[in-house]
DNA sequence: CGCGCTAGGTTGATGTGTCAACCCAGTCGG
DNA sequence: CCGACTGGGTTGACACATCAACCTAGCGCG
């Protein structure tokens, strides 16, 4: 119906393959997580960030840093995980509440790490091998820079640093 | 605080590096396409498979089968967008009503595509290159057929062609 | 005929993500 | 001291995705 100024074959190509294992890898994943363990993959983020950390306890801020959502995403999902039971938020002296594992986060995380990281193993590291792994996971970089530098440059010169 | 049984360093710095990709573009992309037209992704696949069809209509059940969504996605979706005049239901001899693109959704798509392919462009093809991109491209068909072959087998026998 | 099944499609509840507006402790300039 | 600004964090409204339940025309079969 249009002959629109897109893609040409092969670029259309490539790009839509991306897009669907972007979605069926995302689906399936979340799927086997959300039925197994009831965590959907956000938890599973905030949950591993977590239990990574030296005390199990961080401040929003920091978490918001190793996930890069925005912060009232965190905010609200935070919310929710609190009355699931997976966190605390704490007041501690400092002025912003910490962020706390509960015995029943970890639990969670410990529980469906390790199925979790087989189907990542089984549909991503497996099915590529070690070579076009390492490659893709370059060639990753170089797009994530690509548009954090755009980012950077995009808005107005008094904005820089946003986003 | 945990030492779970992940994935190795190689592993996981790669899978960690899709995972970013995937966010950031996508988050950068959707962002875009909403606030200079007011279409998200979703509105943007519809519009490209309708207006890619010889007569710009179609059954949802054929969009469903073009985009994968589940069918109840697709219908509050599909609602959502003839509330905004880009689609409309029309009922037709055939039992199943035919998803029509009206004028508005068919200039809508034409204004924001050139921009969009042009994004795809910068952050995708350029920055990865021809090489790569192809690579990347058979490497998710790969991925895809992986997931596939595993959700046909995956359930019990009676329920096989389930998904 | 009539019973039940199938399959496209809809609906409602719920969880999630985003935007914009707001709150408020600290800080800096006057 | 005061007023403006900053930045971490919250809130509410809304768009979106998913699940499970439902509706119903057509079909197969007794």
């Amino acid at each position: 119906m249009t002959n629109a100024p897109w893609l040409d074959d092969d670029e259309q190509k490539a790009w839509r393959s991306y897009l669907q294992m972007r979605r069926t890898l995302e689906t399936h994943l979340a799927r086997h997580l959300q039925r197994e363990f009831g965590l959907s993959e956000s938890d599973f983020e905030i949950l591993v960030n977590l239990s990574e950390s030296e005390t199990g306890r961080m401040r929003a801020y920091e978490l918001g840093e190793a996930t890069q959502w925005e912060k009232s995403r965190m905010s609200h999902h935070l919310t929710r995980m609190e009355k699931r039971g997976l966190i605390r938020k704490e007041a501690c002296e400092a002025r912003y509440p910490e962020i706390v594992l509960t015995d029943e986060g970890l639990a969670a995380i410990k529980a469906c790490a390790p199925g979790h990281a087989g189907r990542v193993r089984e549909f991503f590291v497996d099915v590529l091998g070690k070579e076009r792994m390492l490659a893709l996971g370059e060639a990753a970089d170089d797009v994530i820079d690509a548009v954090d530098k755009h980012q950077r440059t995009d808005c107005p010169p008094e904005v820089r640093g946003c986003g």
